[in-house]
RNA sequence: GGGCGCUUAGCUCAGUUGGUCAGAGCGCCUGCCUUACAAGCAGGAGGUCGGUGGUUCGAGCCCACCAGCGCCCACCA
């Protein structure tokens, strides 16, 4: 039979008979089955009319530069477990996606493709450059939407936003405006990170400090007069000629008869002041400082003190202006050479030695930063900040792992005022316009039509862009239409949790704190969930910028979304990076078939018409009539796990959960139970049968709904095919904890039982018996054990492969028996070959060995009377109890052996 | 110069408030195509938890120092 899933592409068959269903997980079809079919649906658009609790995240936006790499895969993954997770909890639950505008990424992008046609963006103007990005934009939006779905994320498509868009334009200028009013947004002339090849100011965290080798070079600068000088050192010689003072420290002796006089600057002969200043350090150098306010920020500070005038040498674009002399028109390099040489003809180069510096590069395009004074826009970040600290140190914002609240603390309490103006093209452009009559700035939401001062119509835009950061700091409101008091916003703000990478806490996070509270008057998150980042086998970062990316697309390829997520989210340990290996994903591909067929075989076994079984259903089989130890173990497990899971989830902790699940799922549902069910669904009738058969699909639809939010597309193509209620895995119930399903004596007792499968199936092993063949064995056992036997035996037959089970008062002399131990009492396997006496004392030996060890460990403690005495009662008990159990142990061990030694 | 973190089996890592925690996955060794699954099944080997000292009846787990490694922030020419 063939079952038409609405909806979904009808090329690919979608197999209900058992018989028809392939051995093996095809990833690839399940994935294009139910993507489309949960799209259609609607289960991930939101309501916020609805009446359950709202649970909601903001999706980090994806910048347009390009596509998703696995850090995207990574972090997305981990916020659609929780999602879905939370939907199937029974939230109202909403996933907003969108994609950031990336201004400064963005336009390099396309400034690349420009100057692959050998054109700068000036050849091509503004209008055209903004309608080639927006081109852009289509394209990539459109592949990172792609990838989102091919990911299986669960995101409401009908509110997907983008940064740049215009209800996201009003959000920003109402922004502007407001701080601007408020007396928190200013322009003005400073000494700024000024990018040559991008041409624009950066911000401080956009100018990337990296060490390099460079030299200090030591220059003799002669004093206006008399034949003496001043050396000073410097590691940017090139800047000299934009020098105006040279400053010593104030309590520095050597200098102070200096202070005052006049330099003559060499190359240019310009005449600077020796002032005295303490921003120089005596120690180093010579303690003599060159200051060259217009190229340095602290020589700027230097400058403003000391009302020293402003030379600018180093342009716009890196090339050194006219005031650098004979120097000007060349690059900023090739004056440090000329600079160099010259100074060493005319006798200024006093010497140079290696020197390790820090040197600023542009966060997108590598340029060496230059400090440069310009006009810029800056926010006022102090009064921000000052709340935003206050909502980490009251608990209102909570941050996961919390040792990130002390990097955000480092960072808040250190913050300079930020720069937000940037001379690009690709961005919101700047709220502020220009009186071309009268020179009035205008700051207001929307475009004005004329001058109020001068009713003068010729006004001129502001032609600056915002740094990107700006709107991404409104996106946990700005995504619902604020400023409009949209039913959304009420619902939705604060969002529930922020998850994303732990590199953009300063970028991102703090602003969104900054200014959520700001505008918002309350915090937009009550937590923050920081992942790791991916690094490739080398450990190294994977970035697109190092070429090291992975596009999550061909690993889905290979291993199906599910594996994927799956690996992405059991690999993301507590604040760790996560280090991506193809072995793990080759190992939870093989989860996902051993899930595959584990439904498989339920199925092959299920009568037809099977309904679907609830809990309730179950529970009211566990009141009313006696159920195996194997159904109430699995019952029990099952419980357990997933009252584990959910507490996993709720702390974020995505590898325990996964782990948990793992565990549970392979190693005692496949290992252990379903093997158990396999002779009672031989049967075919009876109680136990039916009973069976009702716990089987119980725990696999359960276990399948507990997988459903790492490994949401297997999950549903097996669900479909279960007998199940409702209409999508996606909106069903996720399992919770029942009291009514533990079951402490039923673990115990399956214990035991596993204990005596593995004791034989390990005498089995050792002595390299054929496993596959059936042999007799002889349990030594008292009332009690023959009582539990009993309701064992057909399970041991099965699982240790016997073909009869006896159970005697002593072991019989005559023939030949490999003996074995177990909780339930010794064993012995008949043989009708002679055993090998020397090989079976060996095994024996070192049993006997650990147990002696262990034995002396336990006594050590027990004989330590402070340790009976300090100790807590429960401890000291155990430790007795573990004592006895190793002593009869040993005994039954050493009589054995004794025997067999004769 | 500040701040944060890491060092546990060959590899990648878990180890929540100190007392069955010395664990998992992969890899490795042995034997099996046992009618759900060879993307599988069964059994097994392997670590004095970086070093030293301390606190404690008891320490991967707390403290100090030492040795490596990594990351972030910072206006020292």
């Amino acid at each position: 039979m063939i079952r038409q899933i609405p909806n979904s592409d009808a090329n690919i068959p979608f197999y209900m008979d058992p018989d028809q269903i392939p051995k093996t997980y095809d990833a690839r079809a399940a994935e294009q089955r139910w993507y489309p079919f949960w799209e259609e649906n609607r289960f991930f658009v939101a309501d916020p009319d609805s009446e359950a609790e709202p649970f909601c995240i903001v999706m980090p936006p994806p910048n347009i530069t390009g596509s998703l790499h696995m850090g995207h895969a990574l972090t997305n993954s981990l916020q659609d477990v929780i999602i879905r997770w939370r939907r199937m909890q029974g939230f109202n639950t909403l996933w907003l996606p969108g994609t950031d505008h990336a201004g400064i990424g963005t336009q390099n992008v396309i400034e690349r493709q420009l100057a692959e046609k050998n054109l700068h963006r000036k050849d091509i103007g503004r209008e055209k450059f903004e309608q080639i990005t927006w081109e852009w934009k289509q394209s990539a939006e459109q592949t990172i939407h792609y990838q989102l779905r091919k990911l299986g994320y669960s995101c409401d498509w009908t509110r997907v936003a983008f940064t740049m868009e215009p209800r996201m334009s009003r959000a920003v200028n109402e922004v502007f405006v407001r701080l601007y009013e408020d007396g928190l947004i200013y322009r003005g002339e400073y000494i700024v990170n000024w990018c040559p090849r991008c041409t624009t100011a950066v911000s401080d965290l956009e100018a990337q400090h990296q060490p390099e080798q460079g030299k200090l070079y030591y220059i003799r600068y002669p004093l206006e007069g008399s034949g003496e000088s001043v050396t000073v050192a410097t590691t940017r010689p090139e800047t000299m000629l934009g020098d105006t003072a040279v400053a010593v420290h104030p309590e520095d002796e050597r200098y102070a008869p200096l202070v005052g006089k006049i330099i003559r600057l060499p190359l240019l002969s310009r005449k600077i002041p020796i002032i005295a200043d303490t921003l120089v350090q005596r120690e180093f150098g010579t303690g003599a400082v060159k200051i060259t306010p217009a190229h340095d920020p602290n020589d700027y500070q230097a400058g403003l003190r000391h009302q020293l005038p402003q030379v600018q040498v180093i342009g716009e674009t890196g090339t050194m202006t006219v005031a650098a002399g004979p120097y000007a028109g060349l690059s900023r390099e090739a004056a440090r050479r000329r600079v160099l040489e010259d100074l060493r003809a005319q006798g200024f180069l006093v010497r140079e030695e290696a020197h390790t510096l820090s040197v600023a590069h542009c966060q997108r395009c590598n340029t060496v930063i230059e400090p440069l004074v310009s006009t810029q826009w800056f926010v006022k970040i102090a009064p921000l900040a000052q709340p935003a600290i206050e909502a980490v140190e009251s608990g209102h914002i909570r941050f996961i792992p919390a040792n990130y609240e002390k990097v955000y603390f480092e960072w808040m309490r250190n913050i300079h005022d930020w720069c937000i103006s940037r001379q690009l093209w690709w961005g919101h452009r700047i709220p502020a316009w220009y009186c071309e009559a009268c020179g009035r700035m205008l700051v207001t939401r929307n475009t004005p039509a004329r001058c109020p001062q001068c009713g003068n119509e010729n006004l001129l835009q502001d032609p600056d862009v915002l740094d990107t950061w700006f709107s991404s700091g409104l996106w946990p409101f700005s995504t619902f239409g604020w400023p409009d008091q949209t039913s959304e916003l009420a619902v939705f703000y604060p969002n529930s949790v922020m998850m994303t990478g732990f590199d953009i806490i300063f970028f991102w996070v703090a602003r969104m704190i900054m200014m959520g509270i700001y505008c918002m008057k309350e915090v937009p998150f009550p937590l923050v969930f920081l992942n790791g980042l991916v690094r490739n086998e080398q450990k190294q970062k994977m970035s697109k910028s190092k070429g090291n990316a992975v596009d999550p697309l061909e690993i889905i390829d290979q291993y199906g979304a599910d594996a994927v997520r799956f690996t992405l989210a059991v690999m993301s340990g507590a604040g760790t990076d996560i280090v991506f290996s193809t072995d793990r994903m080759i190992g939870y591909r093989a989860f996902a078939n051993k899930i595959w067929n584990a439904v498989r075989f339920l199925l092959i076994n299920l009568p037809d018409q099977t309904p679907a079984v609830s809990r309730e259903e179950i529970k009211r089989m566990l009141a009313a009539s006696p159920v195996s130890i194997a159904n109430l173990w699995i019952l029990h497990r099952l419980n357990s796990a997933v009252r584990q899971v959910n507490a996993y989830l709720e702390k974020f902790r995505f590898d325990e959960a996964g782990n948990t699940l793992y565990h549970f799922f392979w190693h005692e549902l496949c290992d252990w139970y379903l093997e158990l069910t396999k002779p009672v669904l031989a049967q075919k009738q009876g109680p136990d049968y039916h009973q069976t058969v009702k716990v089987l699909v119980y725990t696999l639809d359960n276990s399948l709904r507990a997988l459903h939010p790492v490994m949401p597309f297997i999950t549903e193509d097996l669900w479909q095919r279960l007998p199940h209620q409702g209409q999508s895995i996606c909106i069903a119930s996720y399992p919770a904890a029942d009291k009514a399903f533990e079951n402490q004596k039923a673990e115990e007792e399956l214990n035991e039982l596993i204990d005596f499968v593995t004791a034989v199936r390990t005498v089995r092993s050792e002595n390299n018996l054929d496993p596959a063949r059936k042999m007799v064995l002889e349990l030594l056992a008292g009332k009690e054990s023959r009582q539990r036997l009993e309701s064992y035996r057909p399970a041991i037959m099965a699982l240790a492969r016997l073909n009869e089970i006896r159970t005697v008062d002593a072991f019989a002399e005559n023939g030949n028996r490999l003996k074995g131990f177990s909780e339930i009492g010794p064993f012995a396997l008949l043989l009708d070959s002679t055993i090998d006496v020397k090989t079976e004392a060996e095994r024996l030996k070192k049993e006997i060995q650990k147990l002696e060890e262990e034995i002396e460990r336990h006594s050590a403690r027990l004989s330590n009377e402070e340790f009976l005495r300090k100790a807590p009662p429960k401890v000291v008990e155990g430790a007795r109890e573990k004592q006895s159990e190793l002593s009869e142990k040993l005994k039954k061990f050493t009589v054995e052996l004794r025997r067999l030694e004769q």
